[in-house]
RNA sequence: GGCUCGAUGGCAGAGUGGUUAUGCAGCGGCCUGCAAAGCCGUGUACAGCGGUUCGAUUCCGCUUCGAGCCUCCA
């Protein structure tokens, strides 16, 4: 069956054909700036690039899925007193800046463990790669299409005269906005692929380059890393769409400039998770990360559950009542399967369906209407909907099948005999006194339910 | 100011040129001494105004509103 996918580059869905014919794909995603956590809004993205590599294993091709991981401090604005966010992130905290990044990318997978995301094939940091990274740059001067200033060396865009396709850009009209600062910079679209360093300070992240001691943008990371790795032109490029206009229309033009390819075949976007009808930023101070979730009593994978309620292309308005929503309806659906015999086959029919679904630029949400669909069905034996349902999650990743109820907890002496009193009173039709139990129980913190198996309690 | 994208029921969120999304919440019922869980059933929607069409929520235009980017940003 087809897999299509929407591809931003051509704004529309095209059907998958891979550059190579060995049945693998190369897929990049933009990892994060480890300065800071993630917030669960940045997770978004990565669930849904989860999802994408999971679908290409769907259709039987070998994903080589790479992540970079941002430790090179980046300016916080472009301008020549900016501060960078590693060294800024280590003054806050008295580390050194290759602390920081050392907490914050271990932070980052723990909470990708969390999510059940499947573990990149190559994980590669920029202050590993700034040979490359600076070889990438030469070929670009070697094309004429760079120049120096005071801070660095800069990417001259008015030199590619296909600058900004990915995101339509209006270069008349950034140059008629009135909040773009050029400085020394040729064009309001230029960027830096080499920051020199301060001349009066030491930085703690700083290399030796042909044209002085410094450090390299951070556009030219995520092009010399994924060409090294998946090499010039390769299938897929994932990242925020917040990247559209400037990430990865530079990381375009560079490749450009070094190979004369748009670097990706497809470039794909996730989109943003909105608080208050805002995008949740990093640099406002205040956002959720995972652990909130957690502390607040949150499963993470509940979480990933909201993302696949919608369609990675839509914005998700987040509040706790819509993840309370998400949680409830994926608890039932997993004490439904938990409840459903083993040594079914999977239904070829809901298959079939399943794969038009997830094929079509990943709609996940139908996919799970789908599940709803499976598990009313009558015309499917409870076995086999269970086998089908794990087979889904193969592609969702709830991971249905490690899920149990909760064990029974430890209940105090004191709990067991006003249960017991309680089920005295009930033999005895003194339903006042077995309510007044139920009470006495609920101001202790435990709820009893009957079953036909006799009382059972669980704390509230 | 420029550019990009969007607007679906109480909430979240699919989809479609004429026909039930789905989930959560609500309501009614079954079950239960009561309750919880579970099961069955059920209402309300396609921002506004024009246009194309036999017919538009779906296509086109305008208006209004919202988000994003233009500064690091998923």
């Amino acid at each position: 069956m087809t897999l299509s996918l929407y591809d931003t580059y051509a704004r529309e869905q095209r059907d998958f054909v891979p550059i190579k014919d060995d049945g693998s794909v190369g897929l990049y995603c933009c990892g994060p700036t480890v300065y800071n956590y993630a917030h669960i809004g940045n997770l978004r993205t990565y669930v849904f690039e989860d999802v994408l590599r999971r679908v290409l294993e769907l259709n039987n091709y070998k994903v080589d899925h790479v992540v970079n991981i941002t430790d090179v401090g980046h300016l916080v604005s472009d301008a020549d007193d900016g501060e960078d966010k590693m060294e800024k992130g280590a003054a806050r905290t008295g580390k050194t800046a290759w602390e920081i990044a050392d907490i914050y990318t271990e932070a980052f997978f723990e909470d990708l463990q969390h999510l059940n995301i499947k573990t990149p094939t190559v994980i590669c940091k920029a202050t590993d790669h700034i040979e490359e990274q600076i070889t990438a740059i030469q070929q670009i001067e070697a094309k004429e299409m760079t120049y120096i200033t005071s801070d660095g060396v800069y990417f001259d865009t008015s030199r590619d005269p296909d600058y900004g396709y990915l995101a339509r850009l209006n270069i008349e009209g950034l140059q008629e906005g009135a909040r773009v600062e050029k400085g020394e910079k040729r064009n309001p679209t230029d960027f830096a692929l080499w920051k020199f360093s301060p001349p009066d300070e030491k930085r703690q992240m700083e290399w030796e380059s042909p044209w002085g001691k410094g450090f390299p943008g951070w556009h030219i990371e995520c092009s010399a890393m994924a060409t090294k790795y998946l090499g010039p032109l390769f299938d897929i490029h994932c990242g925020g769409k917040d990247h559209i206009p400037i990430h990865h229309s530079n990381e375009i033009a560079q490749s450009m400039a070094c190979y004369g390819t748009r670097l990706s075949n497809y470039w794909m976007h996730g989109y943003f998770l909105q608080t208050d009808k805002a995008k949740m930023s990093k640099s406002s101070g205040d956002f959720l990360r995972m652990q909130t979730l957690i502390d607040k009593g949150q499963d993470p994978i509940a979480y990933r559950f909201l993302c696949l309620l919608a369609h990675y292309r839509s914005d998700i308005n987040f509040s706790w009542d819509t993840l309370e929503s998400a949680s409830t309806a994926l608890n039932r659906m997993r004490n439904t399967y938990f409840q459903l015999p083993d040594g079914g086959k999977v239904d070829d029919t809901y298959k079939t369906r399943f794969i038009s679904f997830v094929n079509d630029d990943l709609n996940t949400s139908r996919a799970i209407a789908l599940i709803q669909d499976l598990l009313k069905s009558n015309d499917v034996a409870d076995a086999d909907k269970k086998a089908t349902l794990s087979w889904f999650d193969e592609t969702l990743g709830l991971q249905l099948a490690d899920w149990a109820p909760a064990a029974k907890a430890e209940v105090p002496e004191e709990i067991t005999q006003l249960v017991e009193a309680r089920q005295k009173a009930r033999s005895d039709k003194d339903w006042a006194a077995a309510d007044k139990a139920r009470d006495d129980l609920a101001a202790l913190g435990y709820e009893v339910v009957d079953t036909p198996d006799g009382p059972e309690v669980k704390t509230i």
